[in-house]
This record gives structure tokens, sequence and C-alpha cells, in this order.
DNA sequence: GTGTAATCGAGACGGTACGTCTCGTCTTCTG
DNA sequence: CAGAAGACGAGACGTACCGTCTCGATTACAC
């Protein structure tokens, strides 16, 4: 009974409900990254948003309960394609790639301006804090995890090494940087911070 | 000149100038870190401040220009008394003093909350910005990187280290906890980072 | 079954267009009526009505432009079955039945909102304050001139009597009544006003 | 000439506070006035008054909670003037004053609009329907009455015409020419209707 | 019956205005 | 005259309804 002309997915398309809705969708997350990049971080309120994209503020509110929410969205979009973790190689060198990744990624031009915005309203929004945490920082610690243990399995790392605080070691640097902003963040910044965490300090 | 350049009225001023400045000071910024305990970030708005301190707005904005200045005078006021680095011990230790009073300073009361609104609003603000990097982490590195460069020139640190970037490596993760909150912040994992860092991640 | 005479097209009508009108436009009245009863006038919105009606908004502009549009067919369906007048009888005894019909009319379940509703919305809106005029105004006000005009000719009324003004004098204190609401809108009301008029107020 | 400039109220002024306020109130009065005249009434929103009057929209419902409130007082102020009415003269000549007065009123520049506004407004929202009651309705028709009980007394008019009936008879010509417009309103009509009224129709 | 063409429900959408909130400036009055 | 109180302009917030629109499902008639 597929006769019919007006549905013609067979087999693998889910169910393909976009009507306007993911122009809609682009218009806002393509305005809100222009706006961060234009007039800091402060222009993007859900009001310049919605001008900006050509949408009204109800349809805004109807997908997105806050600019935090507009902002994380945008930002899984911009992170969607930075998950190229080379499957081969030595421990330390797929952690440099990750961590060289996310530094690259944040100082590409919408995603760092929207991972800021995404953490200053954590600062007083839980839900902002907990899908900050749910939805980017624990698949990549997870996948961090995995390598780290990896290499102490392997003989790569130090057997006794605490795997939740190497995490945070190997990722914080990039944040510290992008947050505080004292210094410019560049690849070869992720690449050096991880090469002296590995070495140590001593001798 | 005047030993004290507070106060030079002597015979003939009406109502002694410096009347209450110090005693508002101490209540805005009392007030502000009590909401910021209570409410979360965002109780912390001026005009709460204003109320619960007693003090007028105007007066408010005389001594501060902006929420986040506020902040930051009150957070320096909490982080005053936490400049007790040993001045004896080896470099290691002095360094993880160092970063363990500051986890210990953002466990504390007040100065976690404060420090917290203080980078959130430097997303968008440049002067606090500036003013966090210029007031707080500069001296606080400086003070840092003098112990790495005593370190390595006793032997005590590898001699071909990146100074800013080990520096970044050290303080990074209290920064990373206190914002992302994705683990709790204590002195154990303060001590314990640290120490990973020094040693390094190779066996 | 064609007898019916709301039917006629023969050959070239496309495709019978009159299959639920009639049924969507029972719903909306209705549903408009009940809204005005339950929730005061301004409990009427489009919207409202519409789900109500369990008809779409679309379906609801396709019919009516405004929500006075449909106020005033609502009313005007009210009002069909009002226009009884006596043919027989004095001309006072007539303008009596009339004015105590619309007095009827608007103490009754729905058309005393309705016509609230219109008379508010024709405030700000031309067209509806013209239906009103042309399609409501008009009819009875010429039949009321009519029975006038045959009261003078007969000699029940004064000859020098401004037959525009003894209209806006009937009929004024019923919509006074239905609109300032500062007493009850009953038929002793409307029969004294006329009763009233009639005599004058010298002794 | 005073001593203290500041205040200059001495017995009988109540507290005189006309701060800025009484100039917000002025300007925010007007600009509704203005704008119900340009744009009919739907130009009047709460928003177009703020902007006109160069005031803000808290202010706005600071002192006034609707469109309503506004209109209101702005038909008060208007309408303040116009309570001439001559104490001799017989009760129908005074009578005939009152309500030409009004109809003059409404005939004006904004205290039309307004009122036409007012009433609309009284259809949806009972505080304005009760204000316009009270304030407006109730103290005009207080002084008709007295003039129609004194007519009574002295022999002019007759004994038994019902005085809350005559009220509305005498007035609501006026409101109802100002609701539906389907004449113009003039002071010829008031006096005429007025004129009409008290004599009767029957010869 | 089956195809064709319309109507209809549902509701997404761009807008406008709503009524509330905080900000930062400015004015008034009191101690 | 410094400071508490708070009025004020500005403008973002999140919500409601408007009137237009597109989508599929339903339905009536033609074939």
């Amino acid at each position: 009974m597929n006769e019919n002309p007006r549905e013609t997915r067979d087999r693998d398309e889910p169910a393909a409900p976009r009507r306007r809705t993911e122009q809609v969708r682009d218009a806002v997350l393509g305005a809100a990254g222009e706006l961060m990049l234009e007039g800091g971080l402060a222009a993007a309120t859900m009001e310049a948003i919605a001008a900006r994209a050509g949408v009204s503020k109800r349809t805004l509110y109807k997908y997105w309960p806050s600019r935090g929410a507009v902002a994380l969205e945008g930002f899984m979009r911009n992170a969607a394609s930075s998950w190229a973790l080379p499957d081969g190689g030595s421990a330390v060198e797929a952690l440099t790639v990750l961590v060289a990744s996310a530094a690259r990624l944040f100082a590409g031009t919408s995603a760092g301006p929207l991972m800021r915005s995404l953490i200053a309203d954590a600062q007083s929004q839980d839900e902002i804090a907990t899908a900050i945490r749910e939805q980017w920082l624990r698949p990549r610690r997870a996948v961090a995890a995995d390598l780290i243990r990896r290499g102490v399995a392997e003989g790569e790392f130090r057997p006794d090494i605490d795997v939740e605080i190497t995490l945070d070691l190997l990722f914080a640097p990039v944040y510290y940087r992008l947050l505080l902003g004292h210094e410019p963040m560049t690849d070869a910044f992720a690449d050096a911070a991880v090469a002296h965490l590995v070495t140590g300090l001593r001798p």
C-alpha cells in the first residue's frame, strides 16, 4: 500500500517531519552564532535572535526554553563534525588528537562563543549545566577514559593513575583558556599541554 | 602626606565624610555573598543586593559599576586571607599548597559562587574579564611561575618545560571543576591533580 | 432529493460545496455564544471559538473576517425570530412592542453579549460599525419610522416632531442600559420608557 | 517670598507629591488622546502610548492597570471642565444645558474617542464598567435627578414620572449616537432631544 | 469500486502587543 | 551634603492571540 505518491520513504527514513521546521532551526542557530560573533555574547538576546532569523519569538520558545538551550543546540551542531578520533595509534596520540580537536573547535568561528555563553548561563541555570555535562562532557570523557584505560592495560601509562583526575587534567586547560582568555587558544597549546602532562614535570 | 590617607578631616568637617563608607561596603559585599548562596547566582541582582544591604541603588553604583564589580571585590575580600604560601619546602610542596588553597577557597561559603558569577559575567563584559586577569590571575600566576622557575633552577623540574603551559596545567583543573561542576571540589582532588601532573602519566 | 432551494447548481459547479457548511456555521455561532456567556466577552477569541467549535482557524477565517463578523452573524441569527411586530393596533402600541422586543432580545441568553461585543468592536473597526448600522439598525429604524409617520398622519402624534430624533429617543434607552449596565434590562423598563416618551414630562 | 522654596502649601493643599509624577501623567494622557484621534481607538496600545509619551511601559503600568484606566483618567481630565450647570432658570433649561454639555464634550477633540474606548473596554472588563458607573455616570445622574425632583416639586413636571427612567431617557440618546455613530453629535440634536422628551409625542 | 478534487482539522508560522522584570541614571527629601 | 528611597527611560523577558499558510485525512462525486 505504498502507491501513495505523497509518501515514498520505504525502508530507512525515520519519519521525515521536516516541513519548515528544519529551516527554522537552521535560521535560528545561524542567527545566534552570528550575533555572538558580532556583538559579543550579550548581543544574542532571544529578541535579537528572533529578529535576525526572521522567526517569531513564539516559535523560538516552542523549540528552546531559553537562550542557553539555543546555544547548546547551536554548539552541538557545530561540534558534531569534530568527532574524528583516530582508531589507530597509541593512546597518547589519540588523546592528543582529542584535546587538540576540542581546542580547534573552540578556536573556530562560532563554537567558542557558543560554549562560552553556555557555560556562563550554566552558572545560574541548572538545566543548562546538566545538559552540558550529560550531552557534551560525558560522552567525550567516556571516550577519553577508554583510551586512558587502554593505555594503562598496554603499559603505556602508569597503572596507579586516577582516571577521573587524569581526564580533568587533560581537558581542563582548554576550558581554562576559553573562559579566562589570558592566552590564545591554539593547536600548539593543546599539543604541548598533553605532552607536558604525559611526561610529567620531573626530570 | 598623611599616614592615613582615608581620614584627614581634623577639626571643622561637619559630619565625618568617611562615616559609613566602610560599613556600606561590608553590608553590600555581605549581602551579595548571601544572595548568591541562597538563591543561586541569578538571585544576586543589583536591586536585590541594594535591598538586602539596606543601601540605595545610587550608592551601589557609586562604588561599583556592575554586578561583576561587586562580585570581584567580594571575592577579593574573601580571597585576601588565602595567601598563605609556605616559604620553606620544595617547589612541588609549595605549588601543591597553592593549588589546594585555591580549591579550598572555592569550596568555602561565598568565594566559589562569587568567582563563578565573576567568570560568567566576564564572558560578556570585557572589563570584568580584564579585572579578573589583572587582579586575580596575574599575581597568583606570577608567584607560581617563580616557584616553577626555582624548581627548574634547583633541578626539581625538567629544564625544558614551558612555564606558561605548566601554569595552565596547574590551575586549570580547579576552575574546570568549579565551572562545570561534574565532580566535587575537594582538597584531595587538588593534591592528586598536582601529584599526577608532577609525576606524569608514563610508567 | 434536490428540492432543497439552497442548492441548484446544475451543470458547471465543480464539486458540491454545501457539504458541511451549515453544520460548521452552527457550531461556530453556538461556540461563540457559549464562550461569551461563560467567560465574558474577552473569552471569545477566534482561537477559542475555533477550538470549541471543533473547527480550524482556517475555516473560521474563510467565512468570517473577524470576531465582530462572527458576533454579527450570531446576533442576527438570534435576532431573526424577534421580528414579530403586530400589524394591528395603534402606532404607540406597535412602537412599544418593537422596543420591548429589542429589550427582551438583549436580555435573552446570547443576543445581549453578542450585541455588546459587536458594539465594542465597532468602536475600533469601521466595517463592524457599518454592518451594525446597515444590517441591524437601519431596517428596524425604517419600520419604526413608518409607524411614527403613520401615527402623525392619523393624528396620534404631534405633526411637528422630528422623526430621526424620535427614533433615537425610542431605541437609545435600551442600548444605554445594555452597554452601561447601571440598571437591569427588563420589559417593564422598555414599556415605561416608551410610555414616558409618548406622554412627555409636562403635566 | 517663601523661606522654604520646596514647600509652599500652607493649610489646605493635601500633600502635593507632584515630583515628576504630574508631568508623566500629563504626557501619557496627552499621548493617549492624540493616538486615539489619529489612528482610531485601536492605535492607542499601551506600547504606543508609552512610546509617544516618552515614558517607559513600567511607569505606565505603575499608574494605570490597563488601557481602559488610562482612557478613564484622560476622559475625566477632559470632562472636569464641563460641569457648568446654571443654578438659575427652570429645571427644563438646566437639564437641557446638562445634556447639551455632554454632547458638546463628546463632540470635542479627545473626550469622544476616550469615552468610546472606555465603554468598549467596559464590555469585557468589569473594573472599567464599574469605574464609569461610579465616577462618571452616578454623579451626573444625581445632579440631574435633583433637577427632575425639583421640577416635580415646583409643578414643572408631572408628579407620576419615574425618575430613573427619565434619567435614562435624557442621557441615552447622547451615548447612543456616540457609540453607534449613525448620525452626527450636535448641540442642536441634544436640545431637540430634550425638547421632544419634555413635550412628549402626543398632540 | 476507484480516482479526482474539493473541504476540512490541525497546527506551524511571522507578527504585534501584552504585562513583568532588571538595569543604570536621576531626583527628592531626610538626618 | 551624604545617603536612603525610589521614580524613571530603556528594553528584554516569556505569553497570548491574530491572521496566513501548509500539510494530510476525509469525503463526495465522476468514472
